[in-house]
DNA sequence: CGTGTACTTGAGTGGGCTCAAGCAGGGTGG
DNA sequence: CCACCCTGCTTGAGCCCACTCAAGTACACG
């Protein structure tokens, strides 16, 4: 088998002074003095696409923070198969959860070349102890998480909203800022998010792409993506009818 | 004029000093001292079953702790289907998000009678500012919720995994203890957890009773319930046989 | 005893699944 | 440069689970 996904390379330690996210980062509220002070070994890390940050099943040890890219936290059901139950990008927490319990609840996949701060869990904890404003930053970062989750959970995996719908409702979501374009990912994943099948997805992409709505656009700054007419998409959306509307072309 | 699900009633003040839960309570980490000198007006509220307690279009006002009961958190879609998001019970926090939002998530409703404390907006505000202790185990009860939220999007939701499957696992979620009795939500309730039509819902839970699996018991302490052979249910909730064949298996 | 709500049951349909084969593009090595 | 694979995507055929619509039953409650 290939190199099995387990690239990923250590930049060094990571240099808080230079950091350009200390100020919006989840360490915003800690010193410059407390960081010197704590000496920690934060690992700067840079994955490559679809490298396993860390697994399901391994021991938890560190928590991370996203300084660049996308991740993926997915689960396998007793049958194997993947199912991605969120994202996490820049300023994003990972493994937040390891604080409370020594398991991991999901495996960790870059979906683009990523670049992660690992904060070893030990110092970690130290950490929140010692700077209670960066506490409630967390608590902030978690409720953000867990608002995300709900609408996933109420607008995209709902089987009762046909699956052309929940798909241009996932494709507004991966849009990029507020341009045209929107994150291309691999059929795999689009069906391992909507628990769709992904014969269905690329059946379903294709048939936006014949009207017009999609179209393949080369690699941008950040991967593959589509440049989608943003207002079909959302119409699209919105379709809660379940009047059927069989565009049938002869 | 008909009390249009509004239906609650205030027991008064709460009276911290005689509350059973205080020590394991959200509260437990605030001293006596400082609630009293507080003089915090937290209002004990009763809501009994179907009772909404806030609308997702209201605007936060409060946030509240689950001392009795069970409380569903829902969505409704475009389409107006409900779609239920996660389940609260004693001890649990309701409308934390509205702590960093001042739009509601959800809409809550009473699954069976509820007691409930609420704490105003401006004083909880205050209140974990005061107590960074509470903040952590806030943060703890934040990181559950998600936990929650992901087993129920990983393993009730998906489907990947046939229905009846699906119905077997949310069974066993709800297991009342370490008995063999089960909650027995409303078909409805059942459908909008799982994301299935009610009828669906009936069909599989006669099936079950047809085999045995499942009988309706009278009302327990708590509401309804069946009497479920748990072993036979584990063994239907771990039903992987949809298996697809081409994939590789982990 | 009627009325409403919750649940049951049946018939027919269709969306999305499975299985299977074909295609397109990007490496890699000769 | 082509031949080869390998992986990711496409496309077709047939099937089945769960949906919709619709009518019937059980039970609670005034």
């Amino acid at each position: 088998m290939t190199t099995l996904n387990r690239t990923h390379k250590c930049n060094g330690r990571s240099n808080c002074f230079t950091c350009s996210l200390r100020s919006t980062m989840v360490c915003a509220d800690v010193s410059l003095e407390d960081l010197l002070a704590f000496h920690t070994p934060i690992d700067d890390l840079v994955f490559e696409k679809d490298a396993i940050i860390y697994n399901m099943t391994d021991r938890a040890s560190a928590v991370y923070c996203v300084r660049h890219g996308v991740i993926k936290l997915v689960r396998y059901d007793v049958s194997g198969n993947q199912r991605i139950v969120r994202f996490l990008k820049k300023n994003d927490v990972v493994a937040l959860e390891s604080v409370f319990s020594e398991e991991q609840q999901h495996t960790a996949i870059a979906l683009t070349e990523a670049h992660l701060c690992r904060i070893p869990m030990a110092h970690f904890r130290q950490f929140i102890a010692e700077h209670p404003a960066l506490q409630l930053r967390l608590l902030e970062k978690s409720q953000e998480a867990l608002r995300d989750a709900d609408n996933w959970l109420s607008e995209l995996v709902s089987n009762t909203v046909p699956a052309k719908v929940r798909l241009a409702r996932l494709l507004l979501q991966l849009r990029i800022g507020e341009s045209d374009r929107v994150h291309r990912l691999s059929i795999a994943d689009f069906g391992a998010i909507l628990g769709i099948a992904p014969e269905t997805v690329s059946r379903l992409l294709n048939e936006l792409m014949d009207g017009e709505i999609l179209m393949k656009a080369g690699r941008g700054p950040n991967g593959r993506n589509y440049r989608a007419d943003m207002p079909a998409l959302t119409l699209i959306s919105q379709d809660g009818c379940r009047a059927r509307q069989t565009r049938k072309t002869y």
